[in-house]
DNA sequence: TGTACATCAGTGAACGCGCGTTCACTGATGTAC
DNA sequence: TGTACATCAGTGAACGCGCGTTCACTGATGTAC
């Protein structure tokens, strides 16, 4: 109908797809850094040379999952942070379970995120640091326009946004290791409700001193 | 002298110590799960099978190089915690050239642990885990003899030592990103310090609402 | 619609290379008398 | 102190294996007329 792909180009989309997302499964085990092209090709069916018809390299599609995985997650944030509002106790609740709702639905990007962000790739961990820079800049735009923190410089908010984001990375990597429906699952949420409610106290006297 | 060790053992340890220190350097630039056996010992200049006289395999190599980098950190930061005293701006200005100062000194050290916490090898994940443990508990045990957090429950110090931990950690692996004498890092001890500042007025306030 | 040619995603053989691991060894160090 | 034997950290050859990359290819899809 109208304008679909080309029969050729759907095909080739198609098995770019299976290799990111075989990628994204073996990760789960081991860092980008030993990923190998032809355990990837391996998985997806593919002769091992067909790899390059897509990728020059496994940090090639390392940096394409990252933009496949917080390119994504990025716009979906952006909507949730406006639609959140009420009061903070609630606002925290409902930041936690959103992250234990991503982490539940896509365990493998999380991983992925919170191994590579440090991990051996240079290429891989500046592509996730600058999309992290790209959350805590729409984080900081948001409380820009809440009460608290209408008043603060752009640094300031900056440096809270930061937080923040650092925080939903960390919590997300714990609720990983935790494990969905165990008890560990329940105190990661309820350490990481406490330590936003510490923070938005912080937020809420920064300005008592000048 | 009293009690040297043999010239054997002390050859042995030697060439121990020469291929932890060939790994850590190794590892500044990938990460632990493609690091190789024969790498390690081209490096130190041994050969290939001198690497089982004293580890089973590159896994087990890293738990030491854990155990070596955190738990002598873990002692240091121990007397820190108890000599800091004063006024809390200052206390903040010491902590953060204090991390400033142990990732000048030890940058490989950082890197490894930052890369390897969330990396591809469980048994170096759960030894990080473990070690980062310990911290937050001796930074809890300082907080309970400090005035604003003496009458916390422990839950709650160990929610606010774990907030201490997670960002020394990610400070650190920041100063190392911007690196020594940069503007970059200036921006980061900055922003450190403002955080650790909005911290410390969340702790203040906490005990203000029941 | 039909034909002739171009494109190009995926193939499969081949390559040289470094890997982890095994094994019997060597020779300096340690120990017993 | 001297001798005879035991220990064991490090050696070096050998192995089978999977790696990344090259290359000429095939055959379905796309395009021009």
């Amino acid at each position: 109908m109208s304008h679909t792909l080309g029969i050729r180009q759907a095909q080739k989309q198609k098995t770019r797809q299976a290799l990111l997302d075989a990628a994204l499964q073996l990760l789960e085990e081991q860092s980008l850094s030993s990923l190998g092209l032809r355990e990837v090709t391996r998985a997806v069916g593919v002769a091992p040379t067909a790899f390059y018809r897509h990728f020059r390299d496994t940090a090639d599609l390392g940096v394409t999952l990252v933009e496949e995985t917080l390119g994504s997650l990025h716009t979906t944030l952006a909507a949730m942070l406006a639609s959140e509002t009420g009061d903070s106790e609630q606002r925290i609740a409902g930041t936690v379970e959103l992250i234990a709702g991503y982490v539940h639905a896509h365990p493998a990007h999380v991983r992925f995120i919170a191994r590579e962000r440090h991990g051996g790739v240079r290429a891989v961990r500046d592509a996730i640091g600058a999309q992290l820079d790209l959350f805590a800049r729409e984080v900081a735009e948001q409380f820009a326009q809440e009460a608290p923190t209408s008043q603060w410089t752009e640094d300031d908010l900056l440096m809270l946004a930061g937080m923040y984001v650092d925080h939903m990375v960390m919590t997300a990597s714990s609720f990983l290791d935790a494990g969905p429906g165990t008890a560990e699952e329940a105190r990661v949420a309820d350490v990481a409700r406490r330590q936003l409610r510490l923070v938005g106290l912080g937020r809420v006297h920064w300005q008592d001193e000048h």
